[in-house]
DNA sequence: CTTGACCTTCCAGTCACTAGAAAGTTAGCC
DNA sequence: GGCTAACTTTCTAGTGACTGGAAGGTCAAG
């Protein structure tokens, strides 16, 4: 099958496809006679992996090293967990670092009229006139 | 002062403040005779405020509108109160984004042994050959 | 034989910085 | 006056993970 059909196939689009195999995170594809790229069904289910680990936030990087553990039979389950907690702890820190974000904006938001008044609370945390609840 | 100062002063880098200035998101400094850049207090409010901003994850493009509102003194703090409840509904969206992706990681971490044994349920659930909890 | 849907490569842009090079300036100290 | 260290300047290029677009080649149907 052409890119199109196996990026239909994966959920990976053939521009990122490309790019992918351009940054060596996947095997350059066999080549028709026309030189257009080639995909059989293993392929596909490659880039469905790739596809799976990006949408939980491995980066491009880590997948290359999630597709070598997968790839190795031999390889033990340790590594991967490890790289696996290690993604929650980083999850952990942004959900951490947003929840904050959102009480502080919905403190700031609480207060504010949000009329045609001139006074703005919002503002006026930002510009350090009014506290902000969470730091600084 | 110099960059230097109002960094410290601002808690934005100095490479920052250049950045910005080339962006169009600050005004131009005032220059020393022999080129440096020299600011006040309040420029250095401006830059307290643009921290902020930043640190509540407000585009750069955003605090830039956010500082032209807050210069406006007979602006209604209605659109001010918009930006920030769209900035909440983004973070909420992240919030819930990264949520299912650490129960989805975490499911499959649990299952597995983390030993030097080969099965990986985690590499098995980016395969597809065992169902993830969450979407696909 | 033409149309339209594919495919190819390459270059540039996104966002918000950050790193580093090469060079000029300033302050303190001897 | 000279040295040193700590500033400052501009410029270019890199980051991550794509995405968009241009210019052109290929293929199947009608």
């Amino acid at each position: 099958m052409n890119i199109g059909t196996a990026a239909r196939h994966s959920g990976v689009r053939a521009k990122t496809i490309r790019y992918y195999e351009s940054v060596g995170l996947i095997q350059p594809a066999d080549r028709s006679t026309a030189g257009y790229r080639v995909y059989d069904k293993q392929d596909v289910e490659t880039l469905r992996f790739v596809q799976r680990a990006r949408s939980l936030g491995f980066s491009v990087e880590e997948v290359g090293s999630l597709l070598a553990l997968w790839r190795d039979r031999s390889r033990s389950s340790a590594e991967v967990k490890a790289m696996a907690q290690r993604r929650v702890a980083d999850i952990d820190r942004k959900i951490t670092e947003l929840v904050e974000m959102r009480e502080t904006l919905t403190h700031l938001i609480e207060r504010c009229h949000g009329d045609d008044r001139p006074e703005c609370p919002i503002l006026q945390g930002l510009a350090g006139t009014v506290a902000l609840p969470a730091g600084d």
